[in-house]
DNA sequence: AGTATACCAGAACGTTTGTTCCGTGTCAAG
DNA sequence: CTTGACACGGAACAAACGTTCTGGTATACT
């Protein structure tokens, strides 16, 4: 096996599709996957592309031809260039934000590539509301994209949930003994110092996007 | 006449295939854009879409169904999510930076979505070399976008062509008069004063990115 | 051994689909 | 009026294509 419950055989499956798709920017045939997986039944095609699309790797349009879109690469990252990761608000205005919800339905979304973002796992996008960041050339209105993570390294700008205070704040994050210091890029403010209990990382900003 | 050398029959063919394409993720069939089209013979559209390949709207590979490929919008952008602009070189480097050059094929690309540039019309990509801008908040290593224009307005940060140095910069940009002042955003650095007709605006800044 | 299950081959079938052929009407130039 | 370019319709054709049917082989389980 190589990836996550897909086959050898089902993985180099999407990888000619996948590879295809690049090559000619309309999806194969169920014939020309055949030659290029060397099998001798398109029959055998078929059916395998019945179990990726109840894997949900692909999405077939019954009866129309070349109607398969393919929904994952065979690593299970999304396939395409472009990625839809959910804006889920402000940052730093005092107003809890809801950690990202797979199931949920973001109220908006934001379309980014993989010049930006490589690895698309628990990413998701904030928009910086106020200065406090602005040392770190972050201003009012940028965006940032975020990973979810539990943890974080000294000097790494996470958002932080304050249990306490119930909000999450746009900040750098280290650890003074078994207290955590949240520092804002900006001289005008001062750092939280916060129990090491109180303090949840949300996730760490990977991007920053700023139109002018 | 809808747009440039598109009839209004062709520029709605080309609307119908686009909406078909981000209805369905793939391209439709012969059958599909006469129905939509409301006419009465395949022949008919066959025709059609051999005018839009000549014009270099769409590409079809001879022989496949749904073979089609949109190439432009039907107002003559390109199509598709994603973006692929030039990244054309570095900035205030010292170095001249090429005009960006339509025919010569960029040593560097970047791919964008709309959501972070909408119109695409002579945009372009530099990374930044050094700290000139850094309380613009723009940082060095950072990619900032731009759109070829040849005029600036006073505030507007440009990329500047000053002929007597035969080098570009990036900075903000002031009309003193018959003089031009090229301002950087860094308290340590003086501004550029330079006679009007010795500097050239290559082109707006419009978004900066920077990965962390 | 027998049996169930999954995997596979080969052929056939029926649509879908791109493409072509022939004919018609229009409109403007010669 | 004639000619030719052009837009269009209807039908037919041949290839491409998805899908199904029948049967064969291996592995595992009882």
């Amino acid at each position: 096996m190589g990836s996550i419950g897909l086959t050898d055989h089902l993985a180099r499956m999407v990888t000619v599709i996948e590879v295809y798709l690049r090559k000619h920017d309309h999806a194969p045939s169920v014939e020309e996957i055949r030659v290029a997986m060397n099998m001798a039944s398109k029959d055998h095609v078929h059916r395998d592309l019945g179990k990726l699309e109840a894997m949900e790797y692909l999405t077939r349009a019954r009866g129309v031809a070349r109607g398969l879109v393919l929904l994952r690469c065979a690593d299970g990252q999304p396939f395409g260039d472009v990625i839809t990761i959910p804006l889920l608000g402000r940052i730093a205005a005092g107003l809890p934000i809801p950690v990202p919800d797979e199931r949920a339905e973001p109220e908006d979304s934001l379309e980014l590539t993989r010049d930006i973002v490589s690895d698309t796992r628990g990413v998701y996008a904030l928009r910086v509301k106020g200065t406090s960041m602005i040392d770190a050339l972050i201003n009012d209105g940028d965006i940032v994209i975020l990973r979810r993570a539990q943890s974080a390294d000294n000097g790494d700008m996470v958002a932080a949930w304050i249990k306490s205070e119930q909000q999450t704040t746009l900040k750098r994050f280290f650890v003074d003994g078994k207290r955590v210091r949240l520092q804002p890029e900006n001289q005008t403010m001062e750092p939280i110092y916060r129990d090491a209990d109180d303090v949840e990382v949300q996730g760490k900003v990977i991007a920053v996007i700023r139109h002018v």
